[in-house]
DNA sequence: CCGTGATGTCAAGCGACCTTGACCTTCGTC
DNA sequence: GACGAAGGTCAAGGTCGCTTGACATCACGG
């Protein structure tokens, strides 16, 4: 599962606590996002796609591949 | 936050326990999101949208107005 | 009347998401 | 060298997603 948080952000010169208080969560949660020691729920996907003017989907692909089954 | 996992599944001639095992989650997670108890999780919510045919952004929108802070 | 399929509730437990707070390193600049 | 901004780690704690298992209801066909 790949996402486009860190290219979106970096494209916008915003820093992760910048993203983090325009998403409303934590500056932690921002960086646990990008580096991939988990997923956001499903309203902080939408959040992040909507702030970014993205869809989920376009944000986060889900690896047919790598399901953990 | 609305979903239309009820009303594809029944378009389908689904029941909650095919989908369920079709989605490889319990029957007690399919009747609680349809119910609105909780949400899905992102992969679980990809697995749902891509079983439909749809997309994560189609199947569940979130309401703006609807935020909870 | 009895059984079965479909939907639903409740409860206990586990792990993932998210928080706060303290601390570290690197880089640029004064 | 001292400072601040940016990215990162670690730990403890709370809430939510998901599980299993037991049980209730309603409609239907035998």
């Amino acid at each position: 599962m790949r996402n486009r948080v860190r290219e979106a952000r970096l494209a916008r010169g915003l820093s992760q606590a910048d993203l983090a208080e325009a998403l409303g969560v934590s500056r932690q949660t921002v960086i646990s996002i990008e580096r991939g020691r988990y997923l956001p729920s499903l309203p902080l996907a939408f959040r992040i796609a909507r702030f970014f003017g993205s869809t989920v989907d376009a944000m986060f692909d889900m690896d047919e591949s790598k399901r953990s089954s």
